[in-house]
DNA sequence: CTTGAGATGCCCT
DNA sequence: GGGCATCTCAAGA
């Protein structure tokens, strides 16, 4: 996968005046890698969301911790083939898979691997860059801002993420998912967290060290990649 | 810092 | 009606 396969794009603005130092956004070929693959490569790449109020900020930051869920794997959604909750799992990669846990949070997803195979990478903390005051309005319990998005709840909470952005492009005006000039120095894996099934698997992805990934017993059960 | 319990209500396995 | 890829707070070390 080489540079000419991304696209070069800037000119995402932020509110105010600064730019947004984004080099390339990730295209589609990018989702459509095997779930894992996408799940590793997303750490330390850059994601902005936008709603849908057009004077509405980017808001987002680094993605610092991930998981993989794909196929037939009974701890993920596509385990029982394509249903109406779950079509989009299903669908052309590249797109946001949202669905709503224990009645109150959202989740968010990029659905990976070709058309037909269900799968995707669920987002579980970010890093944020851009946008804070925003997000420590949307998540009046933060204080730090390693509490704004360190959980997938919290992340879609503090990002403005809802149900209504299921199917959404990531390469659309809502999401930008891109890479700057950062480099992954180390990325540890682990049991996913909060599933009952298939815990031996280690599918979570998250920067070796950081301090704004979800804490969990788990990752007490972390080794190096 | 850690662990554990309860909240909470949408969506459908 | 049940399951649930979570969060927050309280309490202890």
């Amino acid at each position: 996968m080489g540079k000419s396969a991304r696209q070069r794009e800037t000119g995402v603005t932020s509110s105010s005046s600064s730019r947004i130092t984004l080099g390339t956004r990730l295209p589609e070929s990018f989702y459509s890698q095997s779930t894992e693959q996408v799940a590793r490569r997303l750490l330390g790449r850059c994601l902005f969301f936008k709603s849908d109020a057009s004077q509405e900020e980017w808001v987002g930051g680094r993605i610092i911790e991930t998981e993989a869920y794909w196929g037939d794997d009974p701890a993920s959604h596509s385990s029982c083939g394509p249903t109406p909750r779950n079509s989009v799992m299903f669908g052309s990669p590249g797109r946001a898979y949202v669905y709503r846990i224990y009645g109150m949070y959202t989740m968010l997803n990029f659905v990976t691997e070709s058309e037909g195979r269900g799968g995707a990478v669920l987002i579980r903390a970010l890093e944020p860059l851009e946008g804070i005051p925003m997000m420590r309005e949307r998540r009046r319990v933060a204080r730090a801002p390693r509490e704004l998005a360190s959980g997938p709840g919290k992340l879609c909470q503090a990002l403005g993420v809802e149900m209504r952005h299921n199917g959404e492009s990531l390469l659309g005006r809502h999401f930008w998912v891109g890479e700057d000039d950062f480099k992954v120095r180390s990325i540890s894996v682990s049991p996913r967290i909060g599933i009952q099934r298939a815990r031996e698997r280690e599918l979570r992805f998250f920067l070796t060290g950081h301090e704004g990934i979800s804490r969990a017993p788990e990752n007490r059960q972390a080794r190096l990649l």
